[in-house]
DNA sequence: TTGAAAGCGCTAACAA
DNA sequence: TTGTTAGCGCTTTCAA
């Protein structure tokens, strides 16, 4: 019977022999040793030791169907992403959560529009078990990508499709955008703010839609001068400040749809000589620690669980291919949670 | 666990009854169609198209020995790597010669010292066919880890145990980070500059290492007070330049390990009342165009091709698995340019 | 040039 | 509880 010939990796068969049972008993050892007597699983495990066996994952997928893989898919648009600190953390939250599941992830790097079609062929090849997929623009194909091919997907963020009246029950993760920002909001009135201006983010994603939705939620009858554009960026939070501070020197309260355009606003504000907070309190959202603790004053703003985000993307997955990889599991909105520093 | 997805996808038999040829024929056309008569390829086309069949890489990995897939491996301290440009751009040059070569891309988060097992396990199963990963720290286990599982490895900048003279024949792929900072320095000089400073990144990185060696190459007796650490944060270039006008108010010409620390630099030269380039003459290093650009006046610097360093990687481990699998490819060191802007 | 047949290493009925 | 056996879908000799 073969022992273990150099080079090539030992099979089960040669861990049966050795430990003189069937290859059947030595895998429903190798899989958790249910149902096999004792002294047997003991003399499995010693082969197996010895023989410093791996199980082969393509043998093993080719008749269980399993990959044990999920694709995390990135359209080439948001490939900046990478430079956020936001998405490494909830990268992080997945690669922890998929190795908690035995399970590997697989990186989609959409490079263009031509690119579908090969992400499509992969995924339709049957290599990975589901799919994760990060907010998408409007016309993004993959949504209908990965529901033609069959693959169970989960977004990260509300898809702009998605909306809540949309009727498209498309699951996805996302944090209560709309919430944090309504608490923001009420944190300023609270204070006794009576001019709340909203430094808005791009409308185009939904994060930005929900929290603008939150401002207004809170300041029903708001002077509509008092939202300004922005584009997520320090720099667009300073000029959003400058001209609010240009055309409403009586705002008293800001709240900023993220922590770098709040950075920005509290700059152009002392640069005007405005006292944060006394003159004017500013809330940011995202709670990027290194932006919003090196801010001069400290920001008060919205703090989401970003790792925990990615880890529940692979709980909801999963939790699909558990029930029968079909229906789609629901969606998530985890809440957020004011963290009040010195800025409101 | 993730289970299978239903719906069972064609298989290669069905194509071959379809084209009413045998599996052979088919598994030829599909793999290429050498040897295969004219007609034969285009009926098994057909049935393919019409079947929308989808080889089974489970199957094929099984008796192929190859997986189609490698490891990208990034260590826990340096998933902040995720949020520098630096390794996006290397990100997408691996992503896509990887696609070019019809491979996947797995990518490897190391949590902590404990994980190094999980990470070895896994390279063991052979799941992948090589593995790349990142510039470590001295005690990185990871080498040892890839080498004794015995899996083709090829590194992103020089390790430090694999200097020149270690003799240790560890395939990395880097840019002439001691030739780029040479080609700075011998620009300063050529510029006139008299008195030379160089803030230097930090010595436990080789990028760093190197370039105070270019430094020196052309500098060999200069002052060693004109060389000051910093740590490659825009921060640490603002307290280097500092020190160095407190001490050498002389200095006319400074070399930053690279653009960040430039910036510092800079900022603080122009607070100092010291013009740029008349006065004093900077040069950054890496070219990160969204800094470099921006400063003011705009950076002189020494570029390198990061997306092509991360092609390479891949090309370089391809060439490895290409050959024998066994013999370790040879590393690559890339040359740099120096990109002329106002600052020198 | 084509086909028949033998596995690749593993799991899961089914028997014993 | 354990073993026997039949594949999973594919590539690849070997013959025809």
């Amino acid at each position: 019977m073969p022992v273990s010939i150099p080079g090539s990796r030992p099979t089960l068969e040669a861990v049966a022999a050795r430990a003189g049972v069937s290859r059947a008993t030595a895998s429903r050892v190798v899989n958790g040793g249910d149902g096999v007597r004792r002294p047997l699983v003991e003399r499995v495990r010693q082969a197996v030791d010895e023989l410093g066996y791996v199980p082969n994952h393509a043998a093993r997928t080719l008749v269980t169907r399993r990959n044990g893989a999920v694709a995390v898919i990135i359209a080439e648009p948001e490939i900046r992403i990478f430079s956020d600190p936001f998405f490494s953390l909830q990268l992080r939250g997945i690669s922890r959560e998929l190795t908690a599941h035995d399970s590997q992830l697989v990186l989609l790097l959409v490079e263009g529009s031509g690119d579908y079609d090969r992400i499509a062929r992969y995924l339709a090849g049957g290599h990975v078990d589901g799919a994760l997929a990060f907010s998408l623009h409007t016309e993004d194909p993959l949504p209908a990508v990965t529901h033609k091919v069959g693959i169970p997907t989960v977004f990260g963020g509300r898809p702009v499709w998605a909306g809540p009246e949309s009727g498209l029950a498309v699951p996805y993760v996302d944090c209560d955008n709309r919430g944090g920002a309504r608490e923001a909001v009420q944190h300023l009135v609270s204070l006794g703010r009576q001019h709340i201006a909203h430094i808005a983010g791009p409308q185009d994603q939904t994060s930005a839609i929900d929290r603008l939705d939150g401002y207004r939620d809170v300041l029903l009858d708001a002077d509509p001068g008092l939202t300004v554009q922005g584009d997520f960026t320090a720099g667009s939070g300073a000029v959003a400040m400058t001209g609010l501070l240009a055309r409403h020197p009586e705002v008293d309260g800001v709240f900023a749809a993220n922590d770098l355009m709040a950075s920005g606003a509290l700059a152009v504000l002392r640069e005007h000589g405005r006292r944060v907070p006394d003159d004017v309190a500013v809330v940011g959202f995202d709670n990027m620690v290194n932006v919003a603790e090196s801010t001069d004053p400290p920001l008060t703003t919205v703090s989401q669980d970003i790792e925990g985000m990615g880890r529940l993307m692979v709980q909801v997955l999963v939790r699909g291919l558990d029930r029968d990889g079909v229906t789609p599991p629901g969606s998530v909105v985890t809440p957020t949670e004011l963290v009040r520093r010195v800025s409101a």
